[in-house]
DNA sequence: TGGCTATTTGGCTAAATTGCCAAGTAAATA
DNA sequence: TATTTACTTGGCAATTTAGCCAAATAGCCA
């Protein structure tokens, strides 16, 4: 494999694996609709402060999000706003194994 | 978090976590130009074939790809072909981040 | 049958990830 | 200044992941 093929699918391979977590994974559609405080995140995902702000902070070595200090609060919101039409395709694998899998349901008679 | 969001936040969690590896994404990439076998792809990986049947059994997993198998070979495809477009925003996050990084350089003097 | 070739699986170690608590920093406010 | 609130960072234990080798399985062919 040619050197400069591996960087490239390596980059994409880090903003993936950044992605591949339910926490961020919410953070991220929560932040589509509008930016949001650390403690707000929080509330919503129910978990430690250190652990959001770890899953923010993976989300932002990454490139998908960005910070905005204001008082003692930490606003972030998307870099990017294309991340969630993105998600078509994962919609599609998740809607086609669903099918295989009722029709597997089917043929087994149950 | 409602239960239902959460459980459909871990199922697209799964998939994106199957993609996110070098060598996976070089399957997928592979893939969609045409089906391979284990053998072909383990050659252009440059990896142990077990290392490389593993990574497919991943991708399997996750509802990525299909199997099929023929004489003594397993021919791999992908099971949806939208996953490549689905690269669009990977890539805007990537060039994002390397603009703000080069505006960076030049405010830095470099 | 015996020996190839192709692939998967088990087992192991090294490394990365997750999540919590505790401690540290920084801004607001009493 | 002392306290409180908001957030980040360090450190730890439990879990998962990645990659190799060795062994097992399955299909082909002499």
């Amino acid at each position: 494999m040619l050197e400069q093929r591996k960087d490239h699918l390596e980059a994409r391979a880090r903003v993936l694996k950044a992605m591949a977590h339910p926490s961020r994974l919410f953070i991220i559609e929560e932040l589509d609709k509008e930016e949001r405080c650390v403690c707000d995140l929080t509330a919503m995902i129910g978990a430690d402060v250190s652990t959001v702000s770890k899953h923010l902070s993976v989300l932002k070595q990454a490139g998908l999000v960005l910070d905005d200090k204001r008082g003692n609060q930490v606003f972030y919101r998307l870099r990017v706003p294309c991340i969630l039409n993105f998600f078509g395709c994962v919609e599609s694998v998740l809607e086609s194994r669903a099918r295989e899998h009722s029709a597997y349901l089917k043929a087994v008679g149950k």
